[in-house]
DNA sequence: TCACTCAGTAAACACCTGTTCGCTGGAGGA
DNA sequence: TCCTCCAGCGAACAGGTGTTTACTGAGTGA
């Protein structure tokens, strides 16, 4: 192969990433795990010996691109939060934020919700472990921005709070796998979807604002 | 092959069940589309070609599967609301139901977890159908309950109480994925997984129940 | 009893699979 | 300049794949 352009690490880098693109282009229509070493060489330009250069084997090339979506989405929500303490302006903002990484990286959230409860085992536990990440970076914005600006949640008990993250985090997944089922160009069925999700967000919040609250 | 007992239809009806069986066996490591026909025949003790006497193609198989597992549980879901009345009741005896179904039937409910956005299209969409027939019966009996006993739904939109039941339902096969992925033995861990679905569902009734509150 | 139906068989087909091997040729340090 | 490194190559391997074909023989209605 001709490399018109960078050093030898930035090229292997390079060469990298079209097995991860060829994956994800892949399981548009089947999951990882039917995937065949030398269908995914193929599509990424490569011979099936040239795989072992970069992953042992498929699931190690699944794990990285867990690591590298929700890597991703994690950072994005970070930042879409900072700054801010009302928990409803988080979670508005949230949900915006995920839309605009849902329809930026289409294929790598259909990839995830694939894989999520569908795919080889260390694929499989990858994703859980950053969904937790996720979950519990949220509930710690959620306390010290409410401990700051209004006490609604400084009640709860830490396991209440987890409770409240995953139940969220979990939604948004969950609306994540919805939106990219919605065949492209269907807009129309699209806005419904996100609207739903939205106003059981909403109900959600208005669940927590009570929980505390006597029977 | 000798069959010891029953009429040729009944033995044929047997066989077909037993292909069933292997395809949970099976992919209770692996996801249907990365079975092979071969490997499922083996498994259910028919040789290759004996398989298209039952499907056409392992496809078709899942789609049979799907409506067996969810169908049973539609119908236990029906059965225990029954008579009920309060959607207090409904929600705990639902969770009481669906927690006995996937202790029951372990392998078909991780089939449907795996299948439910990993599998391929016919499957999926088979499952998305039974899962909407379960959120509209349940909104039925919601609505017609509530509108005897207590008024509580009775103002809501069509749309919203779908909105809910949705809500509810996603949430029930979220934690039945969620049951199933505990190792089996386990039972501190699995005892801690219902009762945070327990909480959350308790969270979304609480929601619903000042849905409607002026803000 | 006899003819027929059809679930399951056995063999063959062309094809695709994962993995190992020794090789090549350009990049990069001395 | 020369030497080393190593990403990607091409070929070979044993074995698994879906599907078709012609068959057998037990269950069944007339």
């Amino acid at each position: 192969m001709t490399h018109s352009l960078g050093g030898r690490a930035a090229q292997k880098l390079h060469t990298r990433q079209s097995l991860l693109d060829a994956v994800l282009r892949l399981t548009a229509d089947h999951s990882l795990g039917s995937l065949s070493l030398r269908e995914v060489s193929r599509q990424a330009g490569i011979v099936p010996a040239g795989f072992y250069r970069h992953f042992p084997d498929l699931e190690s090339l699944g794990v990285a691109l867990v690591e590298q979506s929700l890597g991703g989405l994690r950072t994005a929500l970070r930042a879409v939060r900072a700054g801010l303490t009302s928990s409803e302006e988080i979670a508005r903002r949230s949900v915006d934020a995920l839309l605009r990484e849902v329809r930026a990286h289409r294929e790598q959230f259909r990839f995830i919700a694939r894989e999520r409860y569908g795919g080889l085992g260390r694929v499989r536990r990858a994703i859980g472990d950053q969904l937790r990440l996720i979950s519990e970076e949220l509930a710690v914005d959620l306390l010290t921005g409410e401990r700051a600006a209004a006490p609604v949640l400084s009640r709860w008990s830490d396991e209440d709070v987890k409770m409240l993250t995953d139940l969220i985090v979990n939604h948004m997944i969950s609306t994540a796998a919805a939106i990219v089922d919605v065949p492209p160009g269907r807009s129309a069925a699209e806005r419904r979807v996100v609207a739903t999700a939205t106003r059981q967000l909403q109900l959600v919040i208005i669940g927590a604002r009570h929980w505390l609250d006597p029977a």
